[in-house]
DNA sequence: GTCTATAAAAAGATAGAC
DNA sequence: GTCTATCTTTTTATAGAC
C-alpha cells in the first residue's frame, strides 16, 4: 500500500472536515476544492466523481477503525471504559470520520449506511467477551451510540448535553457496574 | 386553532416522508411536490419558501412531544420504562417527525438543531425525578438517543441492530435497576 | 498533476393564467 | 387554491490547454 499523493489527502481532509462542521449539503465538490486550495479539475483527477470522493472517506474509516481496535484490546482501563471515553469526540481522527460517515449514511448513501454497520458488528464482537449477557452488550452499544449522536448533531457548535470530566467518569462506573 | 387545509397537511406528510425514508437530500420541493400529489406552485401556495416547510415540521414536533409527555406522566409501567420503549421507533407520527427534524437538523438547520435540544431538555425534566441522579439521567437519555440513531441510520431498509421483543424487555430491566 | 472554460442537470423561487 | 412557464443559482461533470 504506497502512501497517497499530499494533494489527494488534502481533498479528502476539506471533505471530510466540510461534513463534520457544516454538514452534508455544505460539503459540495467546489467547497471542498476550495477548502483544499486545488481546482475542481484538480479535484476531479483525484477523485473522479462524488462517489468516489465519498467511497475514498469510506476507506479511510475502516484503517483507522483497524488501528482502534487493536489500541482497545490492549487498553489498561478494559476495553469497555476505552470504548465509552472514546465515544466522547475528542476530534481524533476516527471521530471525524466517523461522523463524516454518519453523514453520509444519512444523506442516504447505502454503502456508507452498511459501513456503518459492519463497523458497529466489530466493536460488538470485541466487547461482547467483556459483557455479562447481550442486554449488557446492548447497553454499551447504545451509549455509544448515543454519545456519538449528540455529538453529530452539535457540530462544531455550543457544548452539547454530552457529559464530560466527572460526569463521564460516573457514566462509566454505571455502565461498568450495571453490565460486568 | 383552525385546522390546517387538507392539501397543506398532504404536503408535509410528503416532506416528512422523503426526509425519514430516502433522506435529506432527496426531499427537494419538487419530489414533495409530486410526492403529495400537487404542482410546485401549489406547495408553494401553502409554503412560500423551502424554510417555510422546514419551520411547519418543527411545529408538528412541538405539538406531538407536548401530547408523548403528557402520555408519559401517566403510563401505569412508569415514565423510564415508557420512554425507552417507545424510543424503539414505531413509525408513530412522533417517531416521524423526530427522525426527520434530525435529518435537517444534521443537514446544518440551526432551528432543527436547536428544536432538537429543547425536546431533549424537556424530556429530561420529565424523567428526572424518576432516576437515581444525573449519572442514571445521563444512561437513560443516551441508550433512547442511541436507539433513535440506529433507527434514523437504517430508515426503511433491513431490520437493524436495535433490540425488539424480548432483548428489548431485558434491555429495560437492565436500565431500571441500574438507575432507580 | 493541475488549471480554465463550459456544458447539463437539478434546485429554489417568481409571475401570472385559470 | 392550484396550475404552467420561466428565471437564477448551484452542483456535478466534461474537454482540453498547460
Amino acid at each position: 500500500m504506497s502512501r497517497p499523493p499530499r494533494a489527494r489527502e488534502s481533498v479528502l481532509d476539506a471533505f471530510e472536515q466540510l461534513l463534520v462542521d457544516d454538514g452534508e449539503r455544505a460539503a459540495t465538490m467546489d467547497a471542498t476544492a476550495r477548502a483544499a486550495g486545488v481546482s475542481k479539475g484538480g479535484l476531479l483527477y483525484h477523485f473522479a466523481s462524488k462517489d468516489a470522493l465519498e467511497h475514498a472517506l469510506l476507506e479511510r474509516l475502516v484503517t483507522l477503525v483497524d488501528a482502534d481496535l487493536a489500541e482497545m484490546a490492549s487498553s489498561p482501563e478494559g476495553p469497555v471504559a476505552f470504548f465509552l471515553r472514546t465515544s466522547v469526540m475528542d476530534d481524533d481522527a476516527l471521530d471525524r470520520a466517523l461522523i463524516a460517515t454518519s453523514r453520509l449514511a444519512q444523506r442516504g448513501s447505502a454503502e456508507a449506511t452498511e459501513s456503518l454497520r459492519v463497523v458497529r458488528a466489530r466493536w460488538a464482537e470485541a466487547l461482547r467477551p467483556h459483557v455479562r449477557d447481550a442486554a449488557a452488550l446492548d447497553l454499551v452499544l447504545l451509549v455509544s451510540d448515543g454519545l456519538y449522536y449528540n455529538n453529530a448533531l452539535t457540530a462544531a457548535a455550543a457544548a452539547g448535553p454530552v457529559p464530560r470530566g466527572v460526569g463521564l467518569d460516573a457514566l462509566v462506573a454505571l455502565v461498568e457496574r450495571a453490565t460486568r
